[in-house]
DNA sequence: ACACCATGTCAAAAATATTATACATTAATA
DNA sequence: TATTAATGTATAATATTTTTGACATGGTGT
């Protein structure tokens, strides 16, 4: 669906909290690029549903931490 | 990412808690056709995390307790 | 200065999600 | 019986996500 101006993410935060965990780090825990992680940081598409949940389990967090909605 | 048995959900059961809302209701509250509902229900593929969001905001419950996830 | 690494970005291709149309089945109902 | 509503499928077309390969930048270290 886009450009998901209503969704947001804590990933970069997290990517430091996690012992400044490297995007291409967090690609390989996940299965995708570096390029995917990049994009899905700065929300220039909404990911599919299963690379959510990889990322949240990731970073040992429930998605909802990871990911935040809000309506518009 | 394909057909994901590694996710699961509730939509079905909770449509019917939800004064037996049909498939065809949740698309139109959701925006998308019956038949992705019928889909993503039927566990066909994982959702974009948007289209997850908005399911979870129609039925008023948090993303996690609509869709489940299984690392294998 | 040079090399290395992490990041930002871009464009084209591949993969996957979603739509649109259509048709079959079942249950309910007039 | 006939009709309607809800659902399960199926296929082709369109949209979106993800990959691949590439190049540029800023920082760090030698």
């Amino acid at each position: 669906m886009g450009k998901s101006p209503n969704i947001s993410n804590q990933i970069r935060s997290l990517r430091f909290h996690h012992e400044e965990m490297t995007q291409q780090q967090l690609a390989d825990l996940v299965g995708v690029t570096r390029q995917t992680i990049n994009a899905i940081e700065h929300n220039k598409y909404s990911p599919s549903l299963e690379v959510a949940f990889k990322i949240a389990v990731a970073f040992n967090k429930p998605l909802t931490e990871v990911f935040q909605y809000e309506a518009h």
